[in-house]
Parts: C-alpha cells; sequence; structure tokens
DNA sequence: CGTAACATTGAGGTCGGTCAACCCGCGTGG
DNA sequence: CCACGCGGGTTGACCGACCTCAATGTTACG
C-alpha cells in the first residue's frame, strides 16, 4: 500500500556496503565493482519494517534494488488466493531486475530490512555509456533467469527433494557457520516458495530430523548433519 | 551428439525471413527490426531434421538462434532419468540466450526446422556499438524471464488448470485459425513441459472434450470451443 | 501470566502417478 | 489384399504422496 518514499541521498550508509556484501556461489569473479560502485553513488539507502511492502505488483518498475541487511521476498497472489513466492534476497543480493516497465511481483521485506534503491533510468544509462556496466547486468539477469530454471525444476519433484534443495541453497547463501543455517523466512514462506503446504514442509523437516539428516534446535535454526544424503535427494 | 556445424552463408534462405515471422502477444511494437535485420545479415539459416539436437546442455553458448521454420523444444534430462521442457519455440521465436557460458538445456528440432543461426559474439560486438540493439536483447531476456516465472505459477496449480493454460498459451502462439490449433509437438512432450504424466494430459483432454470446452478431431488437432471456461480454470 | 502467532502432529480424502491393456493409423512386406 | 509390427494415444484399476481440516504444542512478547 505504502507509495515510492522519495530518494534522498543518505550519507550516513553509503560507504559500508561494498565491504560487508558477501559473494554467493554463482558470482563470477569478473569486475563484480564497476555497478556495485555505481548503484552506491547514485543511489539511497531506505530502511523498511518486517513485512512492509517495498514494491508492488503493477507498479512502474523505475527502480533498482540490493539488500544492505535483512532479507526480502517477491511474491504473487494467484486469484484462488494462494501465494507463490517468486525468490527470496540476502545480503547483497539485486532484485527488482524485470526488464518490463512494470513489476509482475510485489515485494516485502521478511525482517526488518535496509534496500539500496537506485533509479533504473541511471542504470541504464549508464549502461549506455560504459560496456562493462552492461555487461554486468546481462550476467545479472542471466543467473536470475537461470536461479528461476533451477525453481521450475524444482517443482516437479517430490517433497523430500523440494525440502532438501532449499536447504542447500540456503546454507550456501545465508552466511552463518558451515552447516549452521539460520532461516529469516517462517514456514509459510517456505511452504509457499518450494509450492507446498506448511504442513508438509514441517513433516518433511522432521522426518529429515529423523533420519538424523539434519537437526532442528529451533524452528528457524537448522543444522545440516548429513549434506551427502541431502545432494542425493536433490534427484 | 552432432557437433555444431560450420557455419555458412545461405543466400537462398535469407531474404524471406522477416517477412514471414508472425509477432506473437507479447511482442512490443518498438524498433523490433533492428536486431532482426543484423542476425539476417550475420546469420546463417541451417536445416535439422525432426528430433536431431541442436545444440547439447552444456556445450558452449557461442551462437543465438531464431526459428525460421519448423519448432523447436529446449530441455533438460534429470538424474532420474525424466525430462523436462524447457519451452517450445516457433516461427520467429529466438532462442539460446542464456547470457552464460555455457548452455543449461539442451535443444532439438520438433518436426523439420530451419533455424537461422547467429554468432553470439557479433551480436553483443553490435550491442556495444547500437543502444536499440542492446535495448532489444534486454527486453527480450526479460521476456524470457517472465515466461520462465509465468510457467512457475502454472507448476503450482492443477493438471486440468495446466492443460487449459497450455491449450491458450499455444493459441496465441500458433499461426492458423482463430480457434484451430495444430499442435507440432506430441503428449509426451506436452506433459514432460507441463510436470505431468502423458496419461494425465489424455486423460484431462478427453475430460474437457466431454465438457465441451474443446473439440479433439485429431491427436494433433484441437480447436477452442470455449474461451471463457478455459480461462476461467486458469486459476 | 496470558495471548496470539507460529509450528507440529494426526486422521482422512483426493488428485495424479503407475502399471497394464487396448486402440488406432500407418508403413512394410508377404 | 491382408498380416503384422510399431509408435503414439487412450482408457481402466489401483495406489500413494500430498492436501485438508482439526487438535495440540511451542515461542515470543505484552
Amino acid at each position: 500500500m505504502q507509495t515510492q518514499p522519495a530518494i534522498r541521498s543518505d550519507a550516513s550508509h553509503r560507504n559500508p556496503i561494498s565491504a560487508r556484501h558477501p559473494r554467493h556461489m554463482h558470482d563470477d569473479v569478473v569486475d563484480a565493482g564497476a555497478l556495485d560502485q555505481s548503484m552506491q553513488m547514485m543511489g539511497a539507502v531506505l530502511t523498511y519494517p518486517r513485512n512492509s511492502e517495498i514494491f508492488g505488483d503493477n507498479e512502474a518498475a523505475d527502480y533498482l534494488y540490493k539488500v544492505v541487511s535483512g532479507s526480502v521476498r517477491t511474491y504473487k497472489i494467484l486469484s484462488d488466493g494462494r501465494r507463490q513466492i517468486g525468490g527470496f534476497y540476502l545480503p547483497g543480493d539485486i532484485f527488482g531486475l524485470e526488464f518490463a516497465d512494470e513489476h509482475t511481483l510485489s515485494a516485502e521485506a521478511i525482517t526488518d530490512a535496509k534496500v539500496l534503491v537506485v533509479k533504473r533510468s541511471a542504470i541504464t544509462a549508464l549502461a549506455g555509456r560504459d560496456a562493462s556496466v552492461a555487461r554486468q547486468l546481462f550476467t545479472l539477469t542471466g543467473r536470475e533467469l537461470h536461479r528461476v530454471q533451477d525453481r521450475i525444476l524444482l517443482l516437479i519433484k517430490s517433497a523430500q527433494e523440494r525440502v532438501a534443495s532449499f536447504l542447500l541453497e540456503m546454507s550456501e547463501r545465508v552466511p552463518g557457520a558451515a552447516n549452521g543455517i539460520e532461516l529469516p523466512m517462517s514456514r509459510q514462506d517456505i511452504a509457499d516458495y518450494l509450492g507446498l503446504t506448511i504442513e508438509t514442509v514441517s513433516r518433511t523437516l522432521t522426518s529429515l530430523e529423523d533420519s538424523a539428516a539434519i537437526e532442528v534446535p529451533t524452528s528457524r535454526r537448522i543444522v545440516l548433519r548429513n549434506r551427502p544424503a541431502l545432494s542425493r535427494m536433490n534427484g
């Protein structure tokens, strides 16, 4: 519901960003800096409280977003009331790259989040001048495309495979000690991401725990006890 | 298995292309010509027999492809032997835009097909010089991303909804008289596209026929008798 | 301590998968 | 001409994974 806040420069947040954002597995080594630096120069950091809307379905897609801290989900509500989550975005991840005039998904903060917001026109103008920025945009988009294609492969698999894949994906993306994951999202979020019900997610987790593949000390914390077993479930 | 054939100029096929390829619903009106024209200048038309491989998973993604005639499927074989179809490409459609060094999907001709093949490096070099070409590449990629996201929404729906959506999508994309569709692909292709079994697709079609929503005079020909009903099933 | 949101567990139903039989159109060859 | 085989499609009977609905447990926070 909230309209896009005016973008103002917010110097207090600018500098520390690039030093902090983690690389995840898919990152290429090549000149990842050019676009990042430009985004920080041109953008502003906004703070979104837990569960607040960052942008809405059908809004003009005038901005590009990068998570500074916290986490974000994109989603779409189907006509039958169900919700499909498009993706989870963690610190360092860029979202809102739709390359259409309007967003096809909505975005919300899962936890309190700081998000770097940059006018899309500024980015594309820059890409026109700087070929390395353009190349990076293509790389990012290609990565997003690949991520979505992998989700399609996920959605035709069994509940166990989906949950196992989800856990492995998250363990590569969230920071934290080697095998212990701190999940920012609820069971409902996970269910809507994997195309399952909350009950099936819950049952599958306990079954994985029974088979000693994982440990679930608290509902949001998951320890991977047997990665090979989880990988084997991946199909 | 077959390696990429050498690209040679093939003047006999160049000229008629742009005049023939149909626009489908997602096409923007803007300068759709720049990229098309360049592709025809720089590329060559190759002929692929039915069921032959156009490129394979893990091959270098050095080329971009545009269907001239016939139809093409991209797919991936999962480790359990199942096949997921990534997409169907009809005359005028461009495929192979992965923006990664290697293809993540394989591509095959569904029917005998003529395909315009262009070196990717030539396209990207051109995009560096001509901003309108770069913009078109982004638009195409964005469209592909959107298409894939729509498939995710499809895959969480019921068998009836998936089949109904498939028929509506095809009726917008294949040429032919208003409501009669001539499907180039087999039931198995459809099943692997929708994440269903061949039996479920078949049963769903007969059930749709029983409810007078469609007519299936021959297995490859389908007439949409009641579009609104089909749309309503879309979710 | 009390309440509300989130999560787990249980019982039962259903949709779609599996396995198997049958049909149909078509080409080949006797 | 018919027999046969073959690939593709349809249909039927059965079964199991996941969903639904409902109760119970747990955590967070005033």
